[in-house]
RNA sequence: GCCCCCAUCGUCUAGCGGUCCAGGACGCCGCCCUUUCAAGGCGGUAGCACGGGUUCGAACCCCGUUGGGGGCACCA
């Protein structure tokens, strides 16, 4: 098999509900791959089920692409010269390749019903899980017109070859299923309706797609997909299979795949909780690819100059939140200042914490926090929690931290000595703030650091984890913090 | 049940016959730094599933066992 010219990949879904991690992990090698080859990256919409998909989840999908930064040369919104990208509007294309593979022998028209098919292989003393038995491969017309008489309405299938069926995988090398192993299938439905199966292989020869990656699960159905290429190439449509590459599943927290009822399967949790698109994206091309030996952390530039799809491990691979948030978290304290401030501000303002953009002073405060904030934390939603007291004018005392450092006389002692030093500052910077405290904290009350600056922390940000005190009591401002200093006061004791 | 895939630290992986008494990262545990929390620095913990071959030599190749997973629709 030479390699194409040109590589062409494909990343289509069916739009039925949430967006998945582990689809999402797709759509990127498939991405990574095009892109490292100087290809084309095409997105197709697989709704044939219409009782399945939906308008809404079609377009969260073109939604999740876009904000992970997967850009697609054809595709819903783009267009192409392969269009229609979605399958709903593909039907007389279907129709017409249908009719043409009927016409070429390659596929029969098939009678028997389901039942009828596992009655025959109970009666044989056989596993109906064998399936279809090819048993209206070759009917008579006579046979047909019968049934079509008691008002039957035939399926369409293909006829299977009588061969081994096997590939060159592009991550696991050689694959071969024995012949026999998979039953003649169904390509249309009785009411007309085509199948995936069929109109899968179908799309990918008529859009040219010369590259197939794609979860494992789908391995069994590749030797199916191999015979329809080869009868689809027969009719001139496209010129044979696709290179398939079967990339590892994801799996939760045991060893099973996946599921969609697992909540760290959902894009949006993740998005929502303000992973960087850069670090999802980081973090999932780690299942399965390294970039090197000794290296992790890269981003989608670095990933698209180095992907190797034959590089990848055929091994499943389990989505480890703790790994995803800390190669997060180096991104995000990567991110130039302007850039986080950028990012972050829709999650205060969801909250009320400013407004969307900040105002002047806002802004002034979030540029100058930002670089203590960002290696503090993983994730940007936990700007809310971390920087929450800076925005509002009277800080809500985080209960627990009361109890750890405001309890007791000498919470009191402090915060009025806090207080008094603050009070008449000349100079009201971060230097000047903390050589004020030290001297009437440390030297004047002969405290040990931790012991006093507990309370002032507690007292000024609310919490005992907050950004570096003395910067964060200079963003607040004189007024804010003594009144802060006295409200404690009134908590203590 | 049948078919197929997989098998290196707890997890993700590097390793593609000798440079491996197996390297990195996350996690975990110490220590340093330190106003909290982080970040950072230093150190530590822990692995080639088992059994046969092939070979001068195997984590790497072959076979088997065991274990795990996936698929077996007129769903995608």
């Amino acid at each position: 098999m030479t390699a194409p010219a040109t590589v062409r990949t494909r990343f289509c879904p069916s739009p039925t509900g949430l967006v998945h991690v582990g689809l999402v992990r797709t759509a990127l090698f498939n991405w990574a791959h095009a892109r490292h080859a100087g290809g084309a990256f095409v997105f197709r919409i697989e709704d044939t089920d219409a009782a399945r998909d939906t308008e809404e989840s079609y377009r969260h999908l073109v939604d999740s692409l876009r904000w992970l930064g997967l850009d697609w040369d054809e595709g819903p919104e783009v267009g192409g010269p392969h269009g229609p990208y979605r399958q709903s509007e593909r039907h007389d294309v279907y129709r017409e390749v249908a009719a043409k593979l009927l016409a070429a022998g390659s596929a029969y028209e098939s009678f028997s019903t389901p039942e009828e098919v596992e009655a025959r292989r109970l009666a044989a003393g056989q596993d109906p899980k064998l399936g279809y038995d090819n048993a209206d491969r070759y009917l008579t017309d006579a046979q047909k017109a019968a049934f079509r008489d008691e008002g039957r309405r035939p399926v369409l299938r293909l006829r299977m070859p009588e061969e081994d069926l096997g590939w060159t995988d592009l991550v696991r090398g050689e694959v071969r299923f024995t012949a026999g192993a998979v039953p003649d299938f169904v390509l249309v439905r009785a009411n007309g309706a085509p199948l995936y199966p069929f109109v899968n292989p179908v799309d990918d020869a008529l859009m040219g797609i010369t590259d197939v990656l794609r979860g494992e699960d789908l391995l069994p159905s590749t030797p199916r997909q191999l015979a329809l290429y080869a009868a689809l190439a027969d009719i001139g449509i496209g010129t044979g299979a696709p290179r398939f590459g079967h990339l590892p599943l994801v799996t939760g927290e045991g060893t099973r795949k996946l599921s969609k009822r697992d909540p760290q399967s959902n894009l949006d949790v993740h998005r929502e909780r303000g992973f960087l698109p850069e670090g999802l994206v980081n973090y999932l091309a780690l299942l399965g690819w390294a970039i090197a030996e000794d290296r992790d952390v890269f981003t989608p530039a670095e990933l698209v100059a180095a992907f190797d799809v034959t590089r990848v491990s055929a091994n499943p691979a389990r989505f480890d939140l703790r790994k995803a948030e800390a190669i997060n978290a180096t991104h995000l304290r990567a991110l130039p200042v302007e850039e986080f401030v950028e990012r972050v501000t829709p999650f205060l303002a969801a909250v009320g914490l400013v407004a969307d953009p900040p105002t002047d002073d806002q802004r002034r405060v979030l540029t100058a926090i930002a670089p203590l904030a960002q290696e503090r934390m993983v994730v940007l939603s936990d700007a809310v929690d971390l920087l929450g007291f800076l925005f509002t004018d009277e800080v809500a005392l985080d209960p627990g931290a009361v109890g750890k450092q405001l309890s007791g006389s000498g919470a009191v002692e402090v915060l009025d000595a806090a207080s008094a030093a603050l009070a008449d500052l000349a100079d009201w910077s971060t230097a000047e703030i903390e050589a004020a405290l030290r001297t009437a904290l440390v030297d004047g009350l002969g405290r040990k650091p931790r012991q006093a600056f507990g309370p002032v922390r507690v007292a000024v940000s609310g919490r005992t984890v907050s950004p570096p005190l003395y910067e964060s009591i200079e963003l607040l401002g004189r007024e804010r913090t003594l009144a802060r200093l006295s409200a404690a006061r009134g908590a203590a004791g």
